[in-house]
DNA sequence: CTAACAAGCGTTTTGATAACGTTTAAGACT
DNA sequence: AGTCTTAAACGTTATCAAAACGCTTGTTAG
């Protein structure tokens, strides 16, 4: 070590959204601390990021612990850097989120770990600035959304455009015109038509779809800016 | 301290876009790193976090320390957490930004500290991932303008909208319309005509506007989206 | 065979903006 | 004094995208 120069002690905590497609229902993940103080309290998931280990791994490393996912959407979001933002000492927070689609399997292996997967209308008071952490990745949820294909993080490989529509209603809070939303999001022509229909939401069906992310990727690279801010 | 774990290095860079408004160029502070690895070499302005100190306190010691200014547009962007960024040591680095208007005053005391401007299309090569930063700082210039409020922070208080046009050509690398341009500007209803003109690029003189920053922040509080994506 | 209903498709209206032309103010030049 | 020059300021039209809304289709349940 070249440098000398006092540490300090650095957490990342995770933001995780997890949609429930049979609820229709958009989540987050919260756990109980055990760690004092506040032990007990409810709070996001989180740790400390070790000696030599990178900050992606360390958060790539709690998401699993939690929800036994990897390569999902995981990206850093905010760093939170008070001095006395938490009493038991000089905690720099790198927030990170998540988004993932939600199962019955993810909710046991959350339970498991003491955590618990709340609606975000229904979430409990959270320990230090944590509230404010899901205030932020919720604002950004709804302003990314209009121009990432974020969506598509939340549902299974193989969703219908209804189902698609009603995650969307779900993350703006409010009912979308599914003619218009239909639309543009065909008009991207980022989505792949299945043969298949999914019957679970009417007697007609709705065919399932897929999102070529390498084609949006491949695109994104030139320069291509999606727009999914549909009324 | 009531926490048990292993601490980290953690420093802050700041990335300094200075806009000359006499020479209509926009600049970056750099300056010559003073201690190994890389002594000499050309790097962005940073520091260590000491003990007890905020992160955004550290950000404006740093960039006060350089510049003189206190009080300016200074901001988080991007954290840089590779175990192995920095051949010294494992150092997290937390990227921020600033935008000043630059003036002959800061040129000399950028100087003083070893540092210097440099126009954007003629940096040096940079130490570590520092020239990662720069990169990641002019797309964020970029699209950001588009959405937020951020000319009026590399101009004086009273600019004329001929200058204002120019600054955004330099920021969008590319030739806006200026009668779309000074339609689109005066649409928002957020600029104050004065009664003074400025007759420095021209013979009949440009009136000098201001942003009315206060009006902004209440509209910006009740969801006001600002659109500055002109051609 | 018909009712019910979500899914899927289509048309019209509206409004924003890109593209471009014109007028104005003031110093420079004769 | 009158004309020229030039950036600044103002205005108009054509184009296109999206908001708003209506209609048809496919399937099952009764």
């Amino acid at each position: 070590m070249t440098y000398s120069h006092p540490k300090l002690l650095v957490a990342i905590d995770c933001l995780v959204f997890g949609y429930d497609l049979s609820e229709e229902s958009l989540n987050i993940l919260a756990f109980q601390r055990k760690v004092e103080p506040y032990a007990g309290d409810w709070s996001l998931i989180g740790s400390f990021i070790n000696e030599g280990e990178d900050m992606s791994q360390a958060a790539r490393r709690v998401l699993k612990q939690f929800t036994g996912l990897d390569d999902v959407f995981l990206e850093q979001l905010h760093v939170y850097g008070n001095a006395d933002r938490d009493p038991g000492g000089h905690v720099l927070s790198i927030l990170h989120w998540s988004l993932i689609k939600l199962d019955d399997l993810h909710k046991e292996t959350a339970e498991k770990h003491g955590a618990r997967w709340f609606p975000i209308d229904q979430m409990p008071e959270l320990v230090l600035d944590h509230g404010d952490m899901v205030q932020l990745g919720m604002q950004k949820l709804v302003t990314n959304a209009k121009t990432r294909p974020l969506g598509f993080e939340l549902l299974p490989e193989e969703f219908t455009l209804p189902q698609l529509k009603r995650l969307y209603d779900a993350i703006y809070g409010r009912q979308l015109d599914d003619r218009n939303f239909r639309k543009r999001m065909l008009s991207t022509e980022l989505l792949e038509k299945l043969d298949k229909k999914d019957k679970s939401t009417s007697k007609k069906g709705a065919f399932l779809h897929k999102f070529n992310k390498e084609k949006y990727e491949e695109l994104a690279e030139k320069g291509y800016l999606l727009d999914l801010d549909v009324k």
